[in-house]
DNA sequence: CAGTAAGTTGACGAGATCGTCAACTTAGGT
DNA sequence: ACCTAAGTTGACGATCTCGTCAACTTACTG
């Protein structure tokens, strides 16, 4: 059933995992629309070699940023073995934005929120789970408001990202301060009936938190 | 000291408003990025008078978006003439946001904070001053905190700005729950002691409220 | 009504980036 | 040692967008 994937020569390995490394660089750097030709060249490798290992520009992003992606993963983990509930909930969505802000390239592709990799759904799923429990926690310390849901952090992603992107050359620790104001409004003494029913499951991806 | 600005010829001034139309409308539609043949196709004119009247892509979108950010100028006056202090910061943040929201092309421009045009400048400062006005007034009707400062709305417009940019397709409404989440942040109830300095004045232009 | 400056046209060259391909090279097994 | 499949190369054609220009047309003035 399954394909089997004989490995690479030694050579090709290497230049893929060069290929990696260099795309990792200039994404981080410069973003994902990097032309795929810096890439080759910074990689020290051709034109068709690139083409040859990653025959799209997502098939690149989607190896470069698989490990980031699992990253988040472990992040939950970590939150959830706080023992202030509060202290947890903000010091995962802090060091999620502190991927956004230190990785252009991860920025462009949590905001572009493309559908996720089959690979990636398990992953994303279990993910929510955990921040689920993370938020329910929260909120049952009557550390977090009770109308706002796993659905409502895709505001924050969303909106740190934009405000990285542009104040990124200027003021590289403002985000946080962004940061600290929003997740002042998802307490409880601030809460005011919101005017909108929370994101449908679901519709968003990456950028779900 | 003043150029004489010579009136158009009548089929050039009809071609120039027949392109600030298609403009408007494109821009509106598909972003500030739209080919420029395009625009002239739509507008019913060749590519070399589009470029004869506006010579940059840049010209054209000040051109477009003039009026716009006029508009924002007799938004805060507006707000200013609500009895409640609160309904009258949150009606001005909320109308900024529906112009983001119904012109994909609006929302880009104020996202890219271009340094604002010597015309604008001026427009932009006098705004500015009537926006911290508007923010005193709520301050001192003990609805809004102390220790945010006009800069800090730079965060709601970038914010929203991405949120509708990802969700326009498919929740056009659902900024406005972030929008109150961001709003609920800014109440004095909520005010926990935040992380960084506000973003020094003049680092942002037109984000900036 | 005619002359002229203002305006318009659409084809064109420059420049960028993409993805492909046929020829060439090399790793690794026998 | 040698053979073959896997891998690499870099030039190339296709596509796209921009901004220009020389030739043509037209509105307005006297």
């Amino acid at each position: 059933m399954s394909s089997a994937p004989r490995p690479l020569r030694s050579d090709a390995q290497r230049n893929r995992d060069r290929l990696l490394a260099a795309a990792r660089e200039l994404f981080a750097e410069r973003g994902v629309d990097v032309a795929m030709a810096d890439i080759a060249r910074h990689a020290g490798v051709s034109n068709g070699t690139l083409y040859n290992r990653f025959p799209t520009r997502e098939d690149l992003i989607e190896a470069v940023f698989a490990d980031r992606l699992e990253a988040r993963a472990a992040l939950v983990a970590q939150a959830l073995a706080d023992d202030d509930p509060w202290r947890g909930f903000v010091g995962y969505l802090t060091a999620i934005c502190e991927f956004q802000a230190t990785d252009r390239g991860f920025n462009e592709v949590v905001a572009r929120d493309l559908p996720p990799s089959p690979a990636a759904q398990r992953l994303q799923e279990e993910r929510q789970a955990a921040i689920t429990q993370l938020m329910d926690r929260a909120r049952q310390a009557g550390a977090l408001r009770h109308d706002v849901t796993v659905e409502d952090l895709a505001f924050v992603v969303c909106g740190i990202s934009r405000t990285v992107e542009i104040t990124a050359g200027l003021a590289p620790q403002v985000w946080r301060r962004h940061l600290a104001l929003l997740l002042d409004g998802f307490r409880p003494e601030a809460a005011h009936p919101l005017p909108e029913p929370p994101l449908p499951p679901g519709l968003l991806h990456a950028a779900a938190g």
